[in-house]
DNA sequence: GATTACTCAGTCAGGTCGTCTGAGTCTGAG
DNA sequence: CTCAGACTCAGACGACCTGACTGAGTAATC
């Protein structure tokens, strides 16, 4: 988390979640998704949530138009990457790999994941091949 | 982390790290091990980390001889299972598949990352295929 | 009997997080 | 022009968490 990889609220969250499905997004296109109503202070904290995500570098915000526009500057799969690189810093070392193997032996993965997961090492492995 | 998935701090991971190394361990030990000095104040903190751990049942304490010697409920595998747990609630809809399709397709691995991938998927299928 | 180590309960400051308020700006309708 | 409504921006707030610390009481040791 320390390493530039600031941490996500469950509240952020939520709204990158809106601004992921909607691509682009006012202030008041996210609060009327998340709340509903939509009221003054649900607005306002709408608002403070976008400001610290754009101190984050997390959501840009275009000031060309009143309102603001907001979009993600990362995606879902960034952040799921950096939560799980914290967790590989905390518990494996800062290794990846030993994460990985943790998962993976660990899990219960039915036939369906299994054969999945092999494709994708297939992929990985002539990816990496054509790399070398 | 809410379906009974305790938040576990750094400090108390800390506390559990030596738990894990040494299996069974009094707060002196502990205190000793972490801070090198073991003042009274330190040895304190460890007390009430300790304290909180065993509120969350991830140590056990043996009162029957004092002082109490403490040992790990949880293991390192389990603590990172839960964490994966974490993410996956969080940005995969509760899919461990999905993490680890995530995992395995976004991170760079190099080649002996792949064959001991490999390998693994390899022992999972033929425990699966045993369990059919 | 005093010292030392330990347990147990409680406190505290600093930080984070979600929420909310208020002051000021801009714009469009009447 | 003026007013109302929507928007931006700065700040504050209480609740909560976390690590650190204090003090009172107890048991053991010399």
């Amino acid at each position: 988390m320390s390493k530039s990889r600031p941490h996500v609220t469950e509240a952020e969250l939520a709204v990158l979640e809106v601004l992921w499905e909607q691509d682009r997004a006012t202030i008041r296109a996210i609060t009327d998704r998340l709340y509903e109503a939509g009221s003054t202070s649900e607005y306002a904290t709408v608002q403070k949530l976008l400001e610290r995500l754009e101190a984050k570098k997390l959501v840009a915000r275009s000031r060309s138009s009143v309102p603001h526009v907001f979009r993600a500057r990362v995606s879902r799969e960034r952040l799921i990457d950096s939560r799980l690189r914290d967790v590989a810093d905390a518990l494996c070392g800062g290794s990846m790999t030993s994460l990985l193997t943790q998962l993976v032996s660990g899990g219960k993965f039915d036939a369906e994941d299994v054969l999945r997961l092999r494709e994708l090492v297939e992929k990985l492995d002539s990816r990496r091949e054509k790399r070398s």
